[in-house]
DNA sequence: CGGAGATGTTAGTCATTATTAACGTTACCG
DNA sequence: CGGTAACGTTAATAATGACTAACATCTCCG
């Protein structure tokens, strides 16, 4: 919807509260409390953007990993799926990895539970590649690799799209590959 | 000082308009407005916090490079500083990278500069280490780095400090080894 | 002693802002 | 038509919050 991605660039760039309702309903052409026909409050607002980037992030992958054929393959399909996200919508990854805690408890609790199936299905990808690995320091080696591969906002402009994904899945590659020793 | 600790604990917690001078106050025993006998304001403290920060990484990463025998030494001095930064002061990362614009403009302008050449000594012995690499993809590949060793926050429990330190070391090693082709 | 300076306190002030109220308008459907 | 639902508008309302004012303390040094 128009309102969430208007919404998102804004939170992106002064945080959830940095932005008034009338700052959100400006950027899409309305005033103000014109919001409240579409959505019972801000914190209503921000909670429906979380939900909805947990939920593509966690079925993408999941929908990746099952149609491919082995292990190898898969942590491929995760790596362009989160570059691809990460390249093409550089506000919702700001938003999603810093605003969870403005977030009501209803809805927090399901966005967390989003946010943990997608991080162990790298994890479970990751066991089968690296056996050896304990999971817990999969688990640290996965949040390394979103924080590399989510570094993209803060180098706009250094490399066009194209090289930037082959360099991040490059070295995200090589630093897993290193994780497991 | 404790005032700047404590407000960078609730900053990193719920961000800067999130916070309020009250919290700060309250968090260091004293009420609300005797933090103006301090600061000159809510932006000011902040200026100062994200000052003090970016002085420290970029004076404590020229003096571990000058002192470094050669590059490959230096690379893994400034490895080392950011790691430890990293681990033992979260909020501080946290809010390092988040808050920028917050800051009004005389001081916005010489953290940005600090930051920027806090990147260019990273840049710099890189260039040495990889001659062929062009400078604009170690400088994106220096910004996935910092995303990586900063994720720390976000994996904390996961391990203790010297494994994670570990961890984090071989990957951005291999990362970095791996940008360079 | 006495007064200056540093530091705190509580009680305003004034702006901002989320939310609600009260009131159109348009479009569609019986 | 007529009326209902969707969507917008411009006032309140009420809370919060940054900042200032006016007023103690306390310490330290002459």
């Amino acid at each position: 919807m128009e309102i969430l991605d208007a919404a998102a660039e804004l939170f992106a760039a002064r945080g959830f509260h940095g932005v008034s309702i009338e700052d959100i309903g400006g950027a899409v052409g309305t005033s103000g409390p014109a919001l409240y026909r579409h959505f019972s409050g801000k914190e209503a607002l921000l909670a429906e953007m979380l939900l909805d980037i947990s939920e593509r992030l966690h079925t993408s992958a999941t929908s990746r990993v099952t149609e491919a054929p082995d292990a190898e393959h898969a942590l491929d399909a995760l790596l362009t799926g989160q570059i691809e996200f990460a390249l093409s919508h550089p506000a919702l990854i700001i938003v999603h990895d810093r605003e969870l805690g403005n977030v009501p408890e209803p809805a927090r609790r399901r966005i967390r539970r989003l946010q943990r199936l997608y991080v162990e299905e790298w994890v479970t990808v990751l066991s089968e590649l690296y056996p050896d690995c304990p999971p817990p320091r999969l688990r640290a080696a996965t949040h390394a690799i979103f924080g590399l591969l989510n570094s993209t906002p803060h180098s706009a402009g250094e490399l066009d799209p194209a090289a930037m994904a082959e360099l991040l899945r490059g070295m995200a590659r090589a630093a897993l590959a290193d994780a497991q020793s």
